[in-house]
DNA sequence: GTGGATGTAACAGAAACTGTTGCAACAAGC
DNA sequence: GCTTGTTGCAACAGTTTCTGTTACATCCAC
């Protein structure tokens, strides 16, 4: 499969809504999003649609309708971006399930459970540590 | 994309020839590795064509042909498993290079690769931290 | 030489993601 | 109430990646 960019696209959506906002624009559409992101206005639907049920984002509807952020850009952390967006784990256990009657068939899966678990959290740590204000004093460092 | 099971096959056939070499068995086929794992031998040729590439198994041709460690057990990490079965990286970047008209889309790429170098850094740190004789252990410790 | 195993190409099928179109639902403003 | 502009969402096509399978050339111990 393609590498996932749910995390990439979800993070310059919130980065973009934290510059505007601190520009003055209340809201943006989702067409001006995708704007930036060059992509689909629906793409950006469905992954603000996750931040909003995540509870990141809060949409309004009808005429001059438009996304803005629930809180403050310090306060979001990518961790809950990638907690929202549902991105895949970075490694999978056996497709089918192994031998049962091999030693090692028997007992892999928990033995991998307790490894990969271990690296999910160093990642998830890391992840709590970056804000999209850090994300966004990064982007325009240049 | 299905979530890959690169790492966990390679690490399952392993762990299978360092057992089967602690009981005094020198090599195993494709076939015996693929009767453990329950999958198709091409699929473990593939897996341990790349390890032997990565100098972590030896084969034999021929006749009594098989695998073999090509070290101890202690002295592969798992690190080293992921980097020969060459696994994709945790998150991608944008599909589409972002409008760079958009202050927002010209920079968001360096500053997500800081973040997504930092994440897999400490992801590395901790595949190295554990060695296929390590997930024997606690593959045989149930 | 023979037999048994590897190396690798070619292909089918499944799954996931991205992108696209179409349309119902909704609300601000007149 | 009506218009207008936007979100919400379903449905579908295209691409890519991974797994699994078959087939066959290559290699080497005996």
């Amino acid at each position: 499969m393609a590498a996932n960019s749910r995390l990439t696209i979800a993070t310059h959506a919130l980065a973009w809504l934290a510059l505007a906002q601190r520009r003055g624009q209340e809201v943006l559409t989702s067409e001006q999003v995708a704007a930036s992101v060059n992509t689909n206005p629906v793409i950006i639907r469905r992954s603000l649609g996750d931040l909003r049920r995540a509870g990141l984002v809060e949409v309004r509807h009808g005429a001059g309708a438009g996304w803005s952020l629930a809180r403050e850009p310090e306060a979001i952390t990518l961790l809950e971006v990638y907690d929202a967006v549902d991105a895949q784990p970075p490694f999978g256990l056996h497709r089918t399930e192994p031998n049962l009657e091999c030693p090692v068939g028997r007992g892999i899966r928990p033995a991998l459970n307790g490894v990969y678990g271990r690296v999910e959290r160093v990642m998830r740590q890391e992840l709590a540590g970056t804000s999209i204000a850090d994300v966004l004093r990064e982007t325009l460092a240049d």
